[in-house]
DNA sequence: TTAGGGTTAG
């Protein structure tokens, strides 16, 4: 290592020994001996080669012994030096080097100040960021054209409209409003602040719009929903490179338009545009979402046949893919294959087999994941609590629960206590799990009395049920989901009275319900089904199909779980009601349109009601297809009768 | 001699 010799001047050793310290302590692990430490100190060639050296650094490891030579045999006051060197921590995100290097100089020029803030702001902390600006402004130092965008991503990542509008003042005191990075800097400040109106005049008054402009008007639209505007922004584009469709096709997979998007990405194609990385995470998320397994294998073997660079990103992206499209080995598979592993591709695997009801894998992975050295986080945990939850593995679940906080300094959330109660309600522990509720040392919200709700509701523990409805009734903050729940509960009792009260009370207080819908690809096309949808264009065949079932199904010693049904109505206007059901048409739609013996893949966005639930089982057996629902919740794998959720979901 | 813009997963 090279060895720190302290000068002998006292004047100078205060600034120096500060160096020193953060030097020698960076440059600790590894040692790097620069090999021009023989070099004539101070002459214009050494400066040369020492700058040159720095913009090499990857590393403060890297970049330390060189700063320890410039303090012992150089200027450590050199602007064009101490410019390099923060840049570096720039790089590395140490905004602890990069203080005491700025603390230290006498007098930083804006340059500077530049690469300070740059330090800051790439470490997230915005507000000192704009501070710092502040305190150069204070000291009578001019801004430039780079500092002004810089501290304008500040303001908007920090969501500091204030500040931002009185640099806004100051861009047009010292004439930089012609400056396109400026410019697009104020946008984005103000798409992010939600001043679409400010964000827009900007853009107006631009001289010539450039795609990097309209994409950023582009996404101020998207973050917001106003889809069709940002549409029409799009068309006008002229020359849309991929970050332009990219963004676009980013923002209409948030909004929930997935049609839209892959239609998009097939136009982006036939432009001529070869999407990046970035697309094809968004893709991913998009085929995820749908469930859209074809597409999604599509998309990979895109990745593989363009080399496209199989990142950690992208590798989580695919194992989210296949996981959430119920291809739990295809995910595992490629899991195993990836080069690039960090906490974030482990997050998604062990979320993948919570969901596919892989309750010990996921485990196996969280185990795996510690012995490698890979920090936790709290979605580790949501993921492998509701493993042990799906698993009905309470003591794991509970050992797991209180390792959050005592080994992993991990705060313990609302969903890591819910997972809990519904891993006692799961078994039937219900009073127990109330009893976790009441004494947690947090506020329950609807969502963990719904899980109980749901618990005593399946383990037929009415009384319970009631107390908790009331709970959640007095509470105001039941969404539509628990209503239904509620109302079902006493339903299920036979209360019909109180049941529609409380779809009264639903309708009353104007909680919007949200309609189920259920979606199967065939042909690289998503169906979707509402609840007895005549839309298809195949609506006959697919009723036709139904009928079918619903004979066959009578000679299954079929009952249909009609206490569902909350409206009193006659019972074969019940059955009927159930058998509309929107998962139901698109099984349907999937037997008449794939081979035979193929899987059937459908996604519900609400959760499978029980009298579904027993019927795909049933269909299952007799049709000898896999089928396999994604509901809200999890993953059902039904297979010749039998579900893989054990009946408990 | 010092530098800069838009799009990513759970």
């Amino acid at each position: 290592m090279t060895e720190v010799v302290f000068p002998q001047t006292p004047a100078s050793f205060r600034i120096i020994s500060s160096f020193m310290i953060v030097a020698a302590v960076a440059a600790a692990s590894p040692p790097i001996s620069p090999p021009y430490l023989n070099s004539n100190p101070g002459s214009f060639r050494d400066r040369k080669q020492l700058l040159f050296k720095l913009q090499k650094c990857k590393s403060i490891q890297h970049a330390s012994p060189i700063h320890a030579h410039i303090i012992k045999n150089g200027n450590p006051n050199d602007p064009f030096i101490l410019f390099e060197l923060l840049r570096i921590c720039s790089r590395c995100c140490s905004i602890e080097y990069a203080s005491t290097i700025f603390r230290q100089t006498p007098d930083p020029n804006v340059f500077l100040y530049t690469a300070f803030i740059e330090v800051l702001v790439s470490s997230g902390a915005y507000s000192d960021g704009i501070r710092t600006y502040f305190q150069m402004i204070k000291d009578f130092i001019l801004p430039d054209h780079y500092i002004i965008p810089l501290v304008l991503k500040a303001c908007g990542s920090a969501l500091d409209l204030k500040s931002g509008e009185q640099i806004h003042c100051q861009v047009m005191k010292f004439g930089m409003s012609s400056d396109r990075f400026v410019r697009v800097k104020l946008m984005e400040l103000y798409g992010k602040c939600g001043e679409f109106n400010d964000a827009k005049k900007v853009f107006d008054e631009m001289p010539q719009r450039d795609v990097v402009a309209s994409t950023v008007m582009i996404s101020c639209y998207l973050d917001h929903g106003l889809v069709s505007k940002a549409i029409d922004e799009f068309r006008l584009v002229s020359t849309k490179d991929n970050v332009c469709w990219t963004a676009v096709i980013d923002g209409l997979v948030r909004n929930g338009e997935m049609n839209y998007a892959l239609e998009l990405f097939r136009e982006m194609q036939m432009a001529g545009v070869k999407p990046n990385e970035v697309t094809i995470v968004c893709l991913l998320s998009a085929c995820a979402q749908l469930g859209a397994l074809k597409l999604g294998k599509w998309v990979h073997s895109y990745v593989e046949k363009y080399n496209i660079e199989v990142n950690h990103i992208v590798g989580s992206a695919l194992v989210n893919m296949y996981s959430r499209c119920g291809d739990i080995d295809e995910a595992a598979s490629l899991f195993e294959d990836l080069k690039a592993r960090d906490v974030t591709t482990y997050n998604s695997m062990i979320v993948g087999y919570a969901l596919n009801g892989k309750s010990i894998e996921a485990i196996k992975i969280f185990q795996r994941m510690k012995h490698e050295g890979v920090k936790p986080t709290s979605i580790t945990f949501s993921g492998v609590l509701n493993a042990c939850s799906h698993g009905g593995l309470v003591d794991i679940g509970f050992d797991i629960f209180e390792s959050m906080e005592t080994e992993y300094g991990i705060e313990r959330r609302i969903e890591h206590y819910g997972c809990m109660v519904d891993l006692l309600g799961r078994i039937g522990r219900l009073q127990e799990a109330y009893d976790f509720i009441q004494k947690g040392n947090i506020a329950p919200d609807n969502i963990i009395w719904g899980s109980l709700l749901s618990a005593s509701r399946i383990h037929k523990k009415f009384e319970l049920g009631e107390r908790v409805a009331k709970i959640l009734l007095e509470y105001g903050a039941a969404d539509s989901g628990t209503y239904i729940l509620l109302s079902n509960v006493y339903a299920s009792r036979g209360k019909f009275k109180e049941a529609a009260q409380v779809r009264a009370k639903l309708r009353e207080e104007g909680v919007q319900k949200e309609p189920g819908c259920s979606s199967i690809e065939v042909n690289n096309e998503i169906h979707e089904f509402l609840l007895g949808d005549i839309r298809h264009p195949e609506r006959e065949a697919i009723y036709s199909k139904l009928k079918e079932l619903n004979d066959m199904l009578e000679s299954e010693d079929y009952a249909p779980a009609t206490d569902v049904i909350s409206q009193d109505i006659e019972e074969h206007e019940k059955r009927w009601a159930l058998s509309i059901h929107s998962e139901r048409l698109a099984i349907c739609y999937g037997l008449i349109s794939t081979k035979p013996c193929t899987t059937i893949r459908v996604v519900k966005n609400l959760r499978v009601c029980n009298d579904c639930h027993s019927v795909i089982k049933l269909i299952s057996k007799i049709t000898q297809r896999k089928i396999v629902v994604r509901d809200r919740n999890r993953f059902h794998h039904f297979e010749n009768g039998v579900c893989s959720c054990g009946d408990y979901w």
